[in-house]
DNA sequence: GCAATTGATGTAATAACATTACATTTACAT
DNA sequence: ATGTAAATGTAATGTTATTACATCAATTGC
């Protein structure tokens, strides 16, 4: 999946997160955008849908924003479960694999019969920089 | 931390939860107790915030809800990180520590200098009575 | 080509979740 | 009783997300 076949609203919402240094709320980026042609949240949830499915943004669950992938070329969403330390500070955003968590939240899962859907792995605090 | 040292609305408010098969949203905490005279969400608020403080209750990041802690009289909040098996289906929310996964995530953040704050871990799914 | 279908877009309205601001009351220590 | 901190009441507002419906564009089958 890369940027090419993306549609243009698409296109613009990937764009404007990928030159953002932190993550944007919905509203955030439907601002951004007014300039494109953008009058409605409805434009930006609908686009960010199609990015989160296609694997080249996330969804930062803890604070309603959501940010490029960073290394959306790897089929990131394809990688296993993603976690990210968010700074509540700068906003910056580190994403991160782990297979040992990964393998630990799903043998509990399996020993509950749980099945497993979405999980969410998010640290919030301070970065290097900003300490 | 027991229940008997909360104020009114925060002990109206634990009640509600406690008695909860599922997580609520705080407007549907607000709504059953409209009887008990709550009028205003920052009714709800402020004492979901006191009890999220005490560790009586626990908020699901990944669904805008709380849930009553599965074992307040050990001090889950000081236990280390909760983490969060919840049924899409039922609702059904279950509570687990697991150290291995906080090392690693203490390690990750370690090794980049990332002073953690809170830590979410929400594994979204079915459970096993409605699978 | 052209109808039928599907996916994407535009727009308005509304729903759902959360906070700010300010006035008042209660608990409690001095 | 008085001063202080914590809790409460109420209204207004801010923020995030969805529903509903109309239109437009790309694709497919004929
Ligand atoms: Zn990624
Ligand atoms: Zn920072
Ligand atoms: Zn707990
Ligand atoms: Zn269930």
């Amino acid at each position: 999946m890369t940027t090419q076949q993306l549609t243009k609203n698409q296109g613009l919402v990937f764009d404007v997160l990928s030159h953002s240094d932190s993550p944007l709320s919905a509203y955030t980026i439907l601002d951004k955008l007014r300039d494109n042609g953008f009058r409605a949240p409805l434009q930006v949830y609908r686009a960010l849908d199609k990015l989160l499915e296609f694997g080249l943004v996330h969804r930062l669950e803890s604070i309603n924003a959501f940010v490029a992938c960073a290394h959306p070329h790897e089929g990131c969403h394809n990688h296993g479960i993603t976690a990210f330390t968010i700074c509540e500070t700068c906003g910056q955003v580190t994403e991160f694999h782990d297979h040992v968590i990964e393998d630990r939240l799903k043998a509990f899962a399996k020993g509950r019969n749980f099945k497993t859907g979405k999980t969410t792995i998010e640290i919030r605090g301070t970065c290097a920089g900003c300490a």
